[in-house]
DNA sequence: GATGCTCTGTGCGTTCGCGTACATACGGAC
DNA sequence: GTCCGTATGTACGCGAACGCACAGAGCATC
């Protein structure tokens, strides 16, 4: 299948709304462009406003210490980002970070909580994506205790192409680091494997998946990989 | 009187709900024994019953391969398990592992999603739980990327104390292996310190806390086991 | 073409946890 | 008491990842 073919225009979630929701909900909708480094929320923030990414995706973090943080969740197309809000809760426990520059979908918390009351279907999807966001969570958990760092990081190449649609992608090994919890060193590493067995290529921030089925069997054994995909697209 | 009426319900989150709806509720309550090492439901069951634990507690499992498991939730007398119904979804996609021998009230699934849609108390207390349940398994993903195992041990114990609400309690270092997901001599090296610490003390699965306060001081540095705690009390 | 910055490659020694194997200690059943 | 199963203690070699330090390589700017 051509990359080409399967590139979304608009965000899964609001294109799953029934067409009168989703032309109501659109009152409210501005789009914006995220940009990357971009931080939307910190933990303990206000959540102000939601986003439904289109060709943006961000990461989700835990900060751990002054030093440490992990990636637990990766949102793309296929969800929102904070989904606090649809809990009836207006804070976010996370840093989210803008990880792909795109664009997105923003609405304010206020008319959001309203339509959010008013509509069953966006209640649905968005009790749903929580679910599958929470199952990749426990995922990711999982995958970092037991994967060496060589699958984790092909886990991450795969889904990063899956929200980009596409194979090239920006992203140096310090900031592959920060999202994996390892050093920049372990990155290059297994990377450079990767590379002399001509699965990607990079240079200086520019990475390209070469091979995409050779990465799928390179990822964790367990396919964590397959499961949280399986998981999104339920 | 009915059995319900004699059993405690010390479940909070039932506990929060008003008066009125937590009797029409009861209706559908039953109070069973949850007793250790029973499995509620296995990743993929359907979702039949949820539980409210009242003095037992659950672990949440994924599952990773034959032989890997790792715990990223454990549900007691604070929250519920099952809750993908609060999120419309019927199946589990997670191992839920009785993990403290005690009582909780349970309902079947449909009558619990038909008070569920008439309760918006029901919804609001479920959707807060989800979401502490949330930033719990975030928080376990990095601590378990971060920390020691010793670390990682002592937030396991302070967490199951705060849920049988006792100083002692009954698990191998076998058992507590699987949940850390890490080799049973790991977790007898890291007992074994804190022992002669003067921080516990056990014998042949009988746990005990000696030292509380010196515990909470050698867990997580980012103190993990607080943040969570406090999410769940928010 | 020289300068400077960022990104990537490589080489230490160290620590943690793994897998495995075997030794001891406790406690109930008979 | 004796036996036996389970729980815990100890040892050894190995590999992954760590922290640190520095060397090269690509790219832009002047």
């Amino acid at each position: 299948m051509r990359l080409a073919d399967r590139v979304p225009i608009a965000n899964r979630l609001l294109a799953a709304l029934p067409r009168a929701e989703y032309q109501r909900l659109l009152a409210n909708l501005v789009p914006v462009t995220l940009t990357f480094g971009e931080v939307l929320y910190e933990p303990g923030d206000p959540i102000k406003y939601v986003y439904f990414p289109n060709d943006s995706h961000v990461s989700l973090l835990t900060q751990v210490d002054r030093h440490h943080a992990l990636e637990v969740g990766l949102v793309g197309y296929e969800g929102m980002v904070g989904i606090g809000l649809a809990l009836g809760i207006g804070m976010s426990s996370v840093r989210a970070l803008v990880q792909g520059t795109g664009t997105a979908m923003r609405m304010k918390a206020a008319p959001f909580r309203k339509e959010f009351r008013q509509s069953l279907s966006l209640q649905r999807e968005a009790h749903l994506y929580t679910h599958a966001l929470m199952a990749q969570v426990a995922q990711t958990a999982a995958c970092n205790r037991f994967h060496l760092v060589e699958a984790r990081l092909v886990r991450w190449l795969l889904m990063t192409r899956d929200r980009v649609c596409s194979d090239h992608f920006r992203l140096t090994h310090e900031f592959l680091g920060h999202m994996l919890g390892v050093r920049r060193v372990g990155v290059t590493k297994a990377a450079r494997a990767l590379k002399q067995r001509k699965l990607i290529d990079y240079s200086r921030g520019n990475i390209s998946i070469i091979n995409g089925r050779g990465l799928e069997a390179a990822s964790c054994s367990c396919s964590c990989y397959e499961r949280v995909k399986r998981k999104g697209e339920a």
